[in-house]
DNA sequence: GTTGAGCGTT
């Protein structure tokens, strides 16, 4: 008969661990856009990006001396999986004539981090 | 009509 098979391989390598809890990158739903032509707009790259998920906002940096565009912007993305899945599909693509750069945006925020709103104003600093 | 790495309100 099958003779009992007394080893039983259930020893498990826990090496399948500590893979995307790594925050090495920012990965957020907010992506970078770069490299992009100095004639693409918001509508163009949402088109582009709401196919791989749901854009929720789109935001291309102008320059004012010009008027032109800078040549990279933000898209923003419902999920961080769709972000990652249309980084990882037009990162290195052709976008309207130039290869884009997308990465994972820094979470910058209008006004940064919190300045501490507290006037530390000395007792002895009287006016 | 110009130039081409990057990280935010043009």
């Amino acid at each position: 008969m099958f003779g009992s098979f007394g080893r039983i391989l259930l020893v498990r390598p826990a090496a399948i661990s500590l893979r995307h809890f790594c925050a090495a990158s920012p990965s957020n739903s907010k992506l970078f856009v770069g490299g992009l032509s100095w004639s693409v707009d918001e509508k163009s790259l949402h088109d582009a990006f709401s196919s791989f998920g749901e854009v929720t906002e789109v935001r291309i940096m102008y320059d004012k001396g010009s008027g032109r565009s800078r040549g990279f912007g933000f898209v923003h993305f419902a999920t961080d999986y769709e972000a990652k899945c249309a980084k990882d599909a037009m990162d290195g693509k052709a976008f309207l004539g130039r290869p884009l750069r997308i990465s994972f945006a820094l979470e910058k925020v209008r006004g940064g981090p919190v300045v501490v709103p507290r006037l530390a104003t000395p007792m002895d600093s009287r006016s």
